[in-house]
DNA sequence: ACCCTAAATTAGGTGAGCCTAAAAAAACGG
DNA sequence: CCGTTTTTTTAGGCTCACCTAATTTAGGGT
């Protein structure tokens, strides 16, 4: 990882561009980038042929762009990040799509690797087995203060307890007339990633995905 | 709130630093800013020259800056996203106080009002109380696109996503033979207040007034 | 094979944000 | 109140990330 000396914002959004783009056909063109990323093709030209430089991407003049192994393990760290701030947003905070995902474009660039380690934690990801980027051992010291679990993010037959819903609207009201608030305990039951049943003393209730996402509990 | 462009992360950085030198001295000098920012004094007087113009600052030759009522506006907001995601990073995700402060110092900059607010909430702070900075209507946008209300209540003809049936039980079970379950969306064709008659991509099914209340819908 | 069009690159310009070095203003001590 | 020192500003230079306009290259049609 020589050299490694972050990348400006822009680099890694050409980066993330190509990889995207390196689904559809193996060589990305300049126009199609240009397309993508809402630039003129002549800054287009130019950001690649300085990626080429960095050795993050193989350029051919004339022929499109693809990334080295280099490149490809950037547009992975970057990929990862979006789509766990992205959750992170939609998910736990109820930030809407768009927003989110203008947000989480923003921040992915800002992340360091432990941040981004314990955040993919904290949405209930094992983070070595989520991908093989990071094999080599990050070493967080001690996941297990992570107290914090999304009902969404929590396992079968788990309890816990009640910290915070999110949203003080109807929901929060409703679910308060069954024993769900801050403070109180439950157990989830069954879940299968669409609906979650879950039990306290005053029965059993089935809720959708979305809204298992705003209940925060502690384990 | 005419011209508010979003400043570029220098712009705001060196607003945060007048703010928080300003705690000492009423005019901040240029000395004490590229000190603190370690940039060099000749880039400083550029920065400020440039926020003068944008009358975020009072700027006089040789006299120091002090912030505009806009620019202590700028820097309450910034200071506020900072201490927001310093929380949430040391408190929640455990990140460790060194590596929190840089990282939310970076991150400041890309958070939107709504991010932050929520954010906010989810730290289980009261956004209306946290400060007098928003008092000026924040328009939490419009937070009656979020109704959430028993079938039951709901009126003729509306359509609507469950989001939780109470109590799982042999009826529940029977329900969701229909389709019927959190997450799935319905539309109440009648109701009587007594025989709730509603639709859904499996077909008709009347259920009584009972049952309809424990289903809660979104609309 | 040749021309023509579409795509890509080069050439040259801009502003932001940094710098160094030189000049100017303010402050301070006798 | 004058000279020296310190602080600040101005002048001029650099890179990055964008742009437009001009030029070059690739590739398809006849």
């Amino acid at each position: 990882m020589a050299g490694m000396d972050a990348l400006s914002e822009s680099a890694e959004m050409m980066i993330k561009n190509i990889n995207q783009l390196a689904a559809n056909e193996k060589r990305v063109r300049t126009s199609d980038l240009a397309n993508k990323t809402e630039l003129k093709p002549a800054t287009v030209t130019e950001m690649i042929q300085r990626l080429g430089d960095l050795g993050l991407v193989d350029y051919e003049p004339y022929h499109g762009v693809h990334l080295t192994k280099q490149g490809q393990h950037v547009a992975d760290v970057i990929e990862h990040r979006f789509n766990i701030l992205e959750r992170f947003l939609t998910e736990i905070l109820g930030v809407d799509n768009d927003e989110a995902s203008e947000v989480a474009c923003r921040m992915e660039h800002v992340l360091t690797r432990d941040v981004e380690h314990k955040l993919t934690t904290f949405l209930g990801i094992d983070p070595e087995k989520e991908s093989e980027l990071f094999c080599h051992k990050i070493n967080i010291e001690d996941d297990n203060n992570l107290k914090y679990l999304p009902l969404s993010n929590f396992k079968e037959g788990k309890k816990g307890t009640v910290k915070l819903i999110f949203e003080n609207n109807e929901l929060a009201k409703i679910l308060g007339t069954k024993g769900i608030m801050p403070g109180s305990s439950l157990l989830l039951k069954k879940s299968n990633n669409k609906v979650y049943t879950i039990q306290n003393d005053e029965g059993e209730l089935s809720i959708d995905r979305e809204t298992a996402s705003k209940i925060i509990l502690q384990n």
